[in-house]
DNA sequence: CGGTGTTGCCGCCGATCCTGCGGCAATCCG
DNA sequence: CGGATTGCCGCAGGATCGGCGGCAACACCG
């Protein structure tokens, strides 16, 4: 059972990765099968997983959230449940679009978007600063976003 | 026209973000409109390009893509039109999921998912480290992700 | 104050789409 | 070679979509 894609299913992937409000019925005629087995593959691939989701691709701009920020975090290791805590805080702030924990110089990446320049240094001192065991942040701002979709190859 | 959203709106918004494939009847009872009215938002809100766009969320693990990394650049300042070479082939490689010019301690964060370290080997140095005008490169391996979803607040 | 235009919503209805069912061909296996 | 399984198709009843006309609230203005 394990990755038992065939062709079908990665073009029905593809194509829905890009337009996934896209009515069954053109899915279908898309990759040359009737809606009643593009129906079932589309079920299964959600049921097995590999679809997660579908969710709405949002202009930030257009919603007063123009500044895009990658933010590289050190914790404090001698801080007990520093890590735990750190990750618990950042699923609660909506600032934070990503985080990652990282091999290297420091321990956390932090994707965030905020409105603007002030609203950045707010998030920084009491959302991230004020965590315990946050020994030492570094801030990057984004200047031009040249690639963002965030599509999977297939 | 600016940013008139109402309440409303934003509830729309919030919903599609997490469920993009919901039928439009059942997004007008959740934000409590009729169907047609609701449908006359929802196209509003793409006309306006508030929402760009729909999109299944995959599974990177079950396609076979484990290893997500991000890839600090550097580029030779003086080659010539390096920034738009390098944003230009950037845009082309497919294991590339973001990229984004920064200010700060260099000019591009890469964030790019493959199968596993030898094919991120293979991308480094065919595709990132070969391009003409990249000075230095630093790598940060994912090791765990603690949010990923990328949902913007609302 | 009343006329008028605008906006946002509703109900209705024909067209479209979805989904469960039965049938069929290909494949696999004992 | 017989039988089970799998994946697909066509069909049909029911749900959903989208365009149309109507209506109420509101703002503007003479």
């Amino acid at each position: 059972m394990t990755d038992g894609l065939d062709r079908v299913d990665r073009q029905i992937l593809k194509i829905l990765q890009r337009e996934g409000r896209i009515p069954n019925v053109e899915l279908a005629e898309r990759v040359g099968l009737s809606p009643t087995a593009t129906g079932e593959r589309l079920r299964r691939l959600q049921k097995d997983g590999v679809i997660t989701g579908f969710g709405a691709r949002l202009d930030p701009h257009l919603l007063g959230l123009s500044l895009l920020v990658f933010v590289e975090v050190s914790l404090d290791k001698t801080t007990p449940d520093a890590f735990a805590r750190f990750a618990a805080a950042v699923r609660r702030a909506p600032e934070v679009l990503e985080c990652h924990m990282v091999g290297g110089g420091f321990d956390y990446l932090v994707k965030a978007r905020v409105a603007d320049m002030p609203a950045y240094r707010r998030f920084l001192g009491e959302g991230l600063l004020s965590l315990p065991g946050v020994n030492n942040t570094r801030t990057y701002a984004v200047m031009e976003e040249v690639k963002s979709d965030g599509v999977l190859p297939l």
